[in-house]
DNA sequence: CTGAAAGCGCTTACAG
DNA sequence: CTGAAAGCGCTTACAG
């Protein structure tokens, strides 16, 4: 067991509340400067620490966020997580990890025991279209931030990027290397990032001045698995696309794991694009072409606006969008295409 | 603010700890059946859940774990992590995740803020041979276990794979291919698992009846960054080994990075082995030859190993070591070689 | 069958 | 200059 304040008291013949006082450092506090010295040996000696638990239940305040996210073995989540981390760490706080595996039933009972253990913030990185879970905090009016996913658009504070200008970018890149048959793996229509990038997939063809072909967008999910089931059933079509655009990376590199077992070659009998960047993204061969987004920063961001929130004790409703940038690799361009990249990511704060 | 069980006294017209009892199913507990309902239906109408930051002052018992990493943007560390909550979210404990970057300083303060926090026990997989912060844990006799590195062999609670054997059986693989330069990407010697796989690359060199070459092995850390690096100055030599082993995958893919900048072939020019098996091992191109390891059971034994600690409290000193299995992709063999392995990976427990 | 009290280990407004 | 007390929100042995 540590030592107590109590037990510091006696041992150094002085009520607990002074030992509390020297330890905190309290500046309106008047005492000999020989019985302080005395403290803080003794404080020194037996390295003392507060109890945390006693502290947080007399403060209101655990110093403890939570994140919570589909996966952490999904390479975006562990950089987004980083991201949060790098952030709270020097204010001082600990960061609780929940994973859901995109399941509602467990978002709803992570949520619920984080609620139980008073984390001071959350920040969620799961969440669905018009999510119970996500009203339900809304409610209770304690601080949480949304990342990369919204629930209801411009009533919660969030970090993302601006998915359907996004998802317009990366189809326009394909339409613009001539590619008239443009498949969509797309997300769940059921989140807000495979909405809206499918309504960006949509855009880009109107604005070509040609319609979609319905058949050609196929839900696949998040998960590389879902990915490559998805694929197959994208380029098993009679007519199948010679260019495709993937709601994120991790689907991408499925795709084209599928397309490499169909002996088309990329990008010439197939065209890729992802989304997100993630670090896999330069790394795979061909290097994958996809659309950029600050992932550690979507981490740090919300973190930065959780902590914030929790400190002014004030609650807030602001979004900061990051504009994504079209990254070209050799998954949509043959031969030494250089990458292209505007030079810094523009950001919209509201 | 959530309600609070003295709130719900004076609504039910009954002292608070009748309400503690009710809400926590009190087995002994005789009471009004009236009564009881009434407290039910209050309970369930407020959603009532007690405040874990005062229950846990109480009962001494905080239900949160913490995993020390290196870097968690890793994937094995993900991975890893995964196995942990996964044991243990079944059993009431979320978790805490403390990436270090591997500084023993960042290591240190970590763990002495999880102490202050009064976390139940702490799973680390950051630590280095004869570590100061492990011996302080020892010390402290709170539960915890060590994952993947060890500090003092047997001294600790451990779970790991056997890295002598590991390191062996890798090189041996490259030896028996009729490689004669086998050069090593070690891990650090401050580290068990560098240690010990350099340790077995030398014995398989002693059992193939010749000595390994020490210019061949050069120190390349544990990031793919330090891993490219190391395999530049490693290739560069007049006389460059015609293979490699890596002390961990991420190192291995650096490597193999570095080699197809220079121009080499992968296996033809230059064999290249990893450790690990991560999910990236069969996905780059070509498939990487590596030693297979449990890593989602590394998390989840830890894990077990640990909440059997909170919940007997009694300190273990048991140590779970698994065996790895040569699995052979195309990064030594060329052509269409199947991947081989044994059936089970094998365990040795103490 | 239910209540009153003590106590977990702190912090802080209030006394003196 | 330092102490005594109250209280954060629970649980549980003890009364009655």
């Amino acid at each position: 067991m540590p030592v107590t304040l109590k037990e510091l008291a006696a041992r150094a013949n002085v009520h607990p509340s002074t030992i509390s006082r020297v330890a905190n450092n309290d500046p309106g506090l008047r005492i000999a400067t020989a019985t302080r010295s005395r403290i803080e040996a003794l404080l020194r000696e037996t390295g003392y620490q507060p109890n945390g638990i006693a502290r947080g239940l007399k403060m209101r305040q655990t110093n403890v966020l939570a994140v919570v996210i589909p996966d952490i073995t999904n390479p975006f989540f562990a950089a987004l997580f980083r991201g949060v981390e790098d952030a709270a760490a020097p204010r001082g706080f600990n960061v609780l990890l929940c994973n859901t595996d995109g399941l509602p039933e467990r978002q709803r009972s992570h949520l619920q025991s984080l609620q139980a253990r008073r984390v001071d913030g959350v920040i969620i990185a799961s969440s669905f279209l018009k999510d119970p879970s996500v009203r339900d905090l809304r409610r209770q009016k304690g601080p949480y931030v949304l990342v990369n996913r919204f629930s209801d658009e411009g009533e919660d504070p969030f970090v993302g990027s601006d998915d359907l200008l996004g998802g317009q970018l990366a189809t326009a890149h394909l339409i613009d290397l001539g590619h008239t048959r443009v498949g969509h793996l797309a997300g769940k229509s059921t989140v807000s990032t495979g909405m809206l990038r499918r309504r960006g997939y949509l855009a880009a063809h109107a604005a070509a001045g040609f319609a979609a072909d319905p058949d050609l967008i196929v839900e696949a999910g998040y998960t590389e698995e879902s990915g490559t089931a998805a694929a197959r059933r994208l380029l098993s079509l009679p007519d199948p696309p010679t260019a495709v655009f993937a709601v994120t990376d991790m689907v991408a590199i499925g795709a084209a794991e599928v397309a490499r077992q169909m002996g088309l070659r990329i990008p010439e009998d197939l065209a890729i694009v992802g989304y997100n960047d993630i670090p896999l993204a330069s790394r795979v061969s061909p290097g994958l072409t996809t659309m950029h987004v600050p992932i550690h920063e979507f981490g740090s961001v919300a973190a930065r606006l959780l902590l914030d929130q929790i400190e002014s004790d004030e609650p807030t409703r602001r979004r900061v969008r990051f504009t994504p940038d079209l990254i070209v690799r050799e998954s949509t361009v043959t031969g030494t295409a250089k990458s292209q990249r505007s030079a810094r990511p523009r950001v919209s704060a509201e």
